[in-house]
DNA sequence: TTACATTGTGTCACCATAACGCAATGAATA
DNA sequence: TATTCATTGCGTTATGGTGACACAATGTAA
């Protein structure tokens, strides 16, 4: 009930707090077991999952607030994020959905900033999934990882905000070096490959792979193998973060 | 002073209108006499020049807020427009200039909502500069065309609003066709060569950008060939609507 | 010891691009 | 009327990136 008392709060005051009509939602990719993954919310009152996301503080950068957005759900700092669409169609956030959810907390419709029309910037985050302790937040009963290719069904129009993000993401991959946000500190060829492969759909012939990686200058291999593998071991490589922040300015080719 | 009663009423109860915290700004890109221009706007009581602004209606799509923006400085229905980026820094609106507008026009600065911080989110229009008649708002002395070239001093963060939006226009250049919207129905192989020069802010191969042009196939050559021109006569051309909405979709290749 | 899936390196044909050559055009000039 | 000449249209060549594929090296499993 002290809960309740908190949230019912939020969503009578939280416009003293907050911007009205301004929500920021993320897009938080992780790569896990040759599987690039989302990480969503399960709703408690309103049904569905909902991408993380969260509202900006009157007096805050709206960039800390999707990074504080991401604190709280991953318990991660600094992470990779980038803006990437705004949301504008007055319909988005129905009110039907705002309405059910509001009567199950005990909230007057009329009386809730929530109840009013939103505006949602959307960014997308690159994480290290291993380093990642997934919180649900006040109003959610749990915080999962999904794969890409098997999403729940979503509230309002988050499907479509993820689509969107993986569409940039995808763009993004063909300019920017992407792998350093994703991977853990050292990997090897065919993992960075399949990261690569996740996240655009699609197979890559792994000799031209190579031959296009080593060639953007942004790799370093290691002299260590991978160990306890059947068959040749793969050697081991760290990115150059010298070069590879270089990449991420002034831009990359592309990938087939 | 009727105005000044109707500016008044704005500045004091254009909340009850408008989404508080959020504003529309718009970069107006146009192509004459082989130089790319900027519409701008000469602020009556702040000083300066800034990017044509606007609010969102409480109930209008975000993309519709800013066509209307547009359609009350150009005159022009349907114009090509890309939101490009959010600004969202707590002091980009800094407070000085507000209040010192606020009390020029006689509101109350602590009573307004434009005294709020905004978030803006920027739009980037190509319009054809021949069809458009400049027109200033109520709190405009003028409106003008500016080379991009020589830009006047602008107020708040504009000129940064309008480097983001030029450095999004080269990036869209070179994967999507853009003379469409800021040439006329036909024109010469020369004259659009001029308009990606002038964009990309360097010069380009005669011969192979007319190659490169012709092989997008977005490009119909008429029969026609421009009269009265010293010298050889070149071609005009227009472009083939059906290629160039698939270009616009599918992307194209870069200049070099 | 052998089999075999996987890795590291190399080759080759193809295509887009940048750089440049040259003849055709047609108004301006002599 | 003949000539000049800047500009246009089309073509050629060298280069480098890319996709497709070959082959030897590796090291565990049979």
């Amino acid at each position: 009930m002290e809960f309740k008392k908190e949230l019912k709060d939020h969503y009578s005051k939280g416009h003293e707090k907050y911007l009205r009509h301004i929500s920021v939602d993320c897009v938080i990719f992780g790569f896990h077991e040759n599987d690039l993954k989302v990480l969503l919310l399960k709703t408690k009152y309103a049904g569905g999952w909902a991408l993380p996301g969260g509202f900006i503080l009157k007096n805050e950068h709206m960039d800390a607030s999707a990074q504080r957005i991401l604190k709280e759900r991953t318990g991660l700092d600094e992470i990779f994020l980038e803006q990437f669409h705004v949301f504008g169609d007055p319909d988005r956030s129905t009110k039907k959905i705002n309405q059910q959810f509001l009567k199950n907390i005990g909230v007057k419709a009329d009386i809730s900033w929530m109840f009013e029309r939103f505006v949602t910037i959307g960014y997308y985050a690159l994480v290290d999934f291993t380093k990642v302790t997934p919180s649900p937040d006040n109003i959610s009963a749990a915080c999962e990882w999904f794969s890409i290719y098997q999403l729940p069904e979503m509230i309002l129009d988050h499907h479509h905000i993820f689509d969107e993000a993986l569409q940039n993401l995808r763009m993004q991959l063909n300019f920017h070096p992407v792998g350093f946000n994703l991977l853990g500190k050292k990997f090897t060829m065919p993992e960075l490959q399949k990261l690569y492969e996740t996240i655009l759909g699609k197979e890559l012939d792994r000799r031209n792979f190579q031959r296009k990686m080593l060639a953007t200058g942004i790799l370093k291999r290691l002299d260590e193998t991978k160990k306890g593998v059947a068959h040749k071991a793969p050697f081991y490589y760290k990115f150059d973060l010298r070069n590879y922040k270089k990449a991420l300015k002034s831009g990359m080719h592309s990938f087939e």
